[in-house]
Order: structure tokens, then C-alpha cells, then sequence
DNA sequence: CTATTATTCAAACGTTCGTTTGATTCCATC
DNA sequence: GATGGAATCAAACGAACGTTTGAATAATAG
């Protein structure tokens, strides 16, 4: 055959892997049975175990497909910027937004199956599967490492115990507002049509981030909140 | 008997409802088997369908024995505030405090099991099975309506599309901090006797939260990132 | 004490789960 | 066109699931 692409490599992998994301994001991944996936993924029962061994093993699999080149991009922004402002401190704001925008970008990707697995993607940090966890955890390390030493050189003054909590909880809130996008509307009845402005949504969550992050150092001060 | 609580009321309702607060949190919803829950409880297999009708029943029970209590709390912080600012603009920081105080505060009550429910309950929100997240959003939804409300007082000149998106994020920060609490290690290798001090914790959030419900407004500025 | 209700118990129910098996089909290579 | 490894298939495996049952026991009321 002339044409290379007819019969792409890997279908059945890649048909399973699709329909993993949309099936773990929409019921979790204990609840999606290896039945359902396969019926939805238009692929036979024994499919996922003869590619992928296992249940898990599909997992991690879907993990490692999308969040290895997620975080390269997150570096490469880095490393972008660093590179431009060839030795002149960051504005913390550019670093969040290198962060930031990679994921945003991929909740758009809604015909590539991206915003599936982004939305995937920040409910598993809570997830209670301790494999899971750690499976994350191990690929996230080096660029956490890496954006820890961007933000002290950018804010030197900021002692280390307290930039560690800034990024756990910049980290909370761009994970969470990832996966419960449709929370918003718990609090109020905002038009859905913005959800999904990634732009918007990365002017937002940039603004408060980095507010967040520059925050005068907290102090006790025993605020009353009740008698 | 003379004693009164020699025998408590409904010893192995609470049997159950504190031996599923431990295993929900360690491992899940769906992970947790009825089998699991009631051998670890030292009750019978068939008390929960006895007790609670069904295991999604019983889920429904653990939620509201909790919530219930603490939202009320955080109201009743609220309208103590108010009164004794007679009228007068509250700061932002005393309501953030109002609200986030009575979850952290449960997260210190090791021995009570509140501590299991907190992180139980912050990794709910982002939980698949949309019965659970419809009754997370059901019970806190007054909540909700009556902080926006005490926001949107205190800050009149935030819009009120941003101040939606605020407390969405601060709510984000807030729940994602509580269920994933040992992904700080993630990030730095912290001191773990630091992570449960609800004292610092709350300082820190609140002034991270704060900054953050205050920033500039957003604007769309178009910052490089990359080439 | 007796009658009645509430609770506990061991056992089994039918269903669904992830995985395995062995035959069959597909397809590139000689 | 025969050969051999890769992929797909229908079928079945044993285990675990949430729930139900009916008898046994405990607690309460008459």
C-alpha cells in the first residue's frame, strides 16, 4: 500500500488508551471495568492484558503517554525563559504561567482526548491507590525540582519552608480547578461557555497565583474568627 | 443500670461509621469492601444493610454526621463576625479565616477520626461517582451562598464573575490541602511534624488565600513564555 | 414470665470482576 | 503458496463483590 498512515501503528493500543482516558475520567478507574473499556474501545476483552498486561499497567501507561510530554514542555518554557533573560532574575508570574499554561492548553485539546485526561490527571492526586501516587509522584519529581529552583532564585527572600507550601498549594489549586471544572457552578451560576476559555482562565489563575505566592509572610496573629 | 453510657446508643452504627471513615479515606470509596468495613468494625456482614439500607447509604450517613456540624460552624463564625462589626466592611482575611478554620481544626482530632473524615472529604470533590459529588454539593451549597454573600460585601468593587472564580480557587487550595497532605514531601523533603500544626497551617493559608482573593484584577497581557 | 420487637448471626444468593486459555485469523517473509 | 510469529477471538476461570435470607439471640414491654 502507498499510503503509510491506512493502518496506523499500534491501533488497538492506541483505541484502548483513548477510550481508557474518557471512561477513568467520567467513573474513576475502579469503577470503569476492563468489560466496558474494551466494548467502548471497539476491541476484544482479552486486548488490554495481551498489550498491556494488566489493569494497571494500563494505567500507568496512560499516565506516562501524556504526562512525559506535558512536563517537557513546562521545562522547555523554562528553560526558554531563563535563557532570555540570560542571568536576570524571573518575574514570578512567568514561571507560574510556564507551569501553568501546558495543562490549560491540553483542556482545550478536546479532540485529541487532551482535556480528558487533564481532567483525569487532577483528580489523581487525591487518588487513595497508593501505586497510583507514587506512579505520579515519580513523574512529576524532576520538574517539580526544577520549577523549585526557578521560583528561589526569582524570590530569594522567600525562606524555603514557606515557597514548599506556596507551591503545594499553587499546585492544589491548579489541579483541583482542573478536575472540578464543574464545581464553579456549585458556587455560582456561572456561564459554562467560560470554563473552557483556557486564555481567560490562565489571565485568572495567573493573577491569583502569583498574588498568592508573593504574599507577605504570614504571621500569628491570632485573628479572631469567634468568641 | 446506673451508668447511662455503659451501653452508647446505636454502638454499631457509630462501629461502622468510624471503621469507614478510616478504610474510605485509605483506600476508596469502591476499594473498600462491605466485608473489609465490618470485620475491621468487629460487626456483622450484614449490619450495614441493616444499619444503613446500603453501602452508598451508609456513605451518605458519614458525610452528613460531619458536614452538618462544621458548616454550621463556619456560618456561626460568620454571623459572629458581622455582629460585632455592627455594619461595618469585614476583612477578607477574618472570613477566609472562618471558613477555613473549622477544617483545619478537625484535622487535628486524631483521636476523634476527624482527621480521617477531613482528608476523606477533600478528595471528594474530586471524586467520579456524581451521586457523591451532587450530595457534597447539596450540603454545602448554603454554606457557599452565604460566603459569596459576606465576599461580595466586603470587596464590592471585585466583579463578581472574579470573586466566583476566587472562592473556587481558595476552595481548591483549601480541599486539595487537606486530602493530599503528604505530597508537601513531593515538592521538598519538609519536616512531617510540621504538616499538622493547624495553627501555622492556617496562618500560611490564610495568607496565601488573602493575597490571592485580593489581587489585581487579571489582564490579558499575552506573556511570553516561549518562542 | 410471656409476647414482641430489635438486633445479630452464619450461610448463601446472583452478579460482576480481572485474567487466562486455546483455537483462529491476519500478515509479513521466504 | 507455504511458514511462523503477532494479533484477535469466544469462552471459561476462580475470586470477590453487595445484598438477602431465615434462624438465633438480646432487649424491651405488657
Amino acid at each position: 500500500m502507498s499510503l503509510l498512515a491506512v493502518k496506523p501503528q499500534h491501533a488497538t493500543r492506541t483505541r484502548i488508551l483513548d477510550a481508557a482516558e474518557s471512561l477513568f475520567m467520567q467513573h474513576g478507574f475502579e469503577a470503569t471495568s476492563v468489560r466496558l473499556l474494551t466494548s467502548t474501545a471497539g476491541v476484544n476483552l482479552a486486548a488490554v492484558n495481551y498489550h498491556f498486561g494488566s489493569k494497571d499497567a494500563l494505567i500507568e501507561a496512560l499516565f506516562r503517554r501524556r504526562l512525559d510530554p506535558m512536563n517537557a514542555e513546562r521545562v522547555a518554557a523554562l528553560d526558554q525563559l531563563e535563557r532570555e533573560a540570560a542571568g536576570a532574575p524571573l518575574a514570578p508570574e512567568r514561571i507560574i504561567r510556564a507551569f501553568v499554561r501546558p495543562g490549560l492548553r491540553m483542556i482545550e485539546d478536546t479532540a485529541g482526548g487532551g482535556r480528558n485526561f487533564i481532567r483525569l490527571l487532577g483528580r489523581t492526586y487525591t487518588e487513595p491507590a497508593a501505586s497510583i501516587r507514587a506512579l505520579i509522584g515519580q513523574l512529576y519529581a524532576p520538574t517539580m525540582e526544577r520549577f523549585k529552583q526557578a521560583f528561589t532564585r526569582s524570590l530569594p527572600e522567600l525562606p524555603r519552608d514557606e515557597l514548599v507550601w506556596r507551591m503545594h498549594f499553587m499546585f492544589g489549586t491548579l489541579s483541583y480547578t482542573l478536575a472540578a471544572t464543574d464545581t464553579v457552578q456549585l458556587i455560582a451560576g456561572c456561564k459554562p461557555e467560560d470554563r473552557y476559555d483556557a486564555r481567560l482562565l490562565e489571565d485568572r489563575l495567573a493573577a491569583f497565583l502569583t498574588a498568592g505566592l508573593c504574599a507577605p509572610l504570614p504571621q500569628r496573629r491570632d485573628v479572631k474568627i469567634a468568641a
